[in-house]
DNA sequence: TCGTTAATCAACATGATGTTGATTTTACAT
DNA sequence: ATGTAAAATCAACATCATGTTGATTAACGA
């Protein structure tokens, strides 16, 4: 019934994916052409046009698979627990689940988000987490500094996480996902003028 | 003496850069043509290959002046001037005027930050910024909070503040400037927490 | 085993790419 | 203003990736 589960068509696809991620990390995704594409995979030229459009589409295909991954879990997230773990200096379960699921992806996060990546993934990822940003702070009450616009603010935070998340998969993944979600709480909580020893006003 | 002061030449030059910057709000910065930026141009294709190697060089040269000038004003940057300017709640005139700039290539940062830009500018300016943030940290002996490292605060900086950029030139610059340094000092010496009206530990 | 579907292969028209050599146009200096 | 050097134009070219087609072979599922 369902063709994809026929097991020439998965291996195809599979094929596929890896030699993308082969050749984005070798010359970058606008350099990747299909005929190298499917040399790599070691299949017809004429295969690859049954499964995709182009190279693009091969991409946005993969790519809203790991987005969609990537949804299922940050939508468990709940932000009252959230505040109450960041209360207590502990990493809230949730997000130590996303970095968990950014770890098993890694070698994919790392290419999307660097200079030889893709721009629409990284764009799509944080207008996802900025809109959650946004949802969680009206949900929680809560009130930037004063003159500061809710959008700021959620932007602010939203590429912040992303740089953090970046560095983390660009240094090979090191550090655990709970200490990568300590980090990012501790940075936020004690905020820069903290570290700085600095009263504010 | 110096063929690049030609008129002919700058005028060809200027031409590319706007068909370029055209063509990638257009169509995305992989779909561009030499082709089709000559037309827009209206100038010979032939002539493209008197300047440029091919479309990537063009945005490289492009890129690289555009980040030099940056390179200028952000290296006026005093990081004591900085915490004193903070301290008062003040927006940093060499912040300031680091935004005046970026506000006066609006359209090239809101594209090349965009889905349908170039991660190779992106990542340069935030190596720069990344870079520039540790050493200001070490220079003012400041400490990240217990167990977080060095450059993983550098990386949440650096990406905070491209993200507010991005977010404002998105958006029109409808903000001034100085109303930008404002929300981002704002935010970062109030810290999450005190948004949240939280006393962390 | 049999019918279906995927993958292969060869061939094709199309369009962008760089490159070349000859020619015309333009800017600059004298 | 005028001569010269340099830039831009133009036509032509081989090359290569693209996307599509029709016929054939191989693999899968039931």
């Amino acid at each position: 019934m369902k063709q994809k589960e026929d097991r020439r068509v998965m291996k195809t696809r599979r094929a596929l994916r890896e030699a993308l991620l082969d050749l984005i990390e070798e010359k970058g995704l606008d350099r990747v052409t299909v005929k190298e594409l499917c040399e790599r995979a070691d299949l017809n030229r004429g295969t690859f046009y049954l499964h995709y459009r182009d190279v693009y589409d091969l991409l946005e295909q993969y790519t809203d698979d790991v987005l969609a991954g990537f949804h299922d879990i940050v939508a468990t997230i709940d932000a009252r627990d959230m505040l109450r773990y960041e209360a207590m200096g502990e990493p809230y379960p949730g997000f130590v689940r996303t970095l968990e699921y950014i770890r098993d992806h890694a070698r994919f996060f790392r290419l999307m988000m660097g200079p030889k990546g893709d721009p629409v993934f990284v764009n799509k990822l944080n207008d996802k987490l900025q809109q959650r940003m946004s949802g969680r702070l009206r949900e929680l009450g809560i009130q930037p500094p004063a003159g500061v616009p809710w959008d700021y603010l959620a932007a602010f935070l939203a590429r912040a996480h992303l740089g953090v998340i970046q560095h983390w998969v660009e240094t090979g993944t090191v550090e655990s996902p709970r200490n990568l979600a300590l980090f990012i709480t501790r940075i936020y909580t004690q905020g820069v003028t903290g570290i700085m020893g600095i009263t504010p006003k």
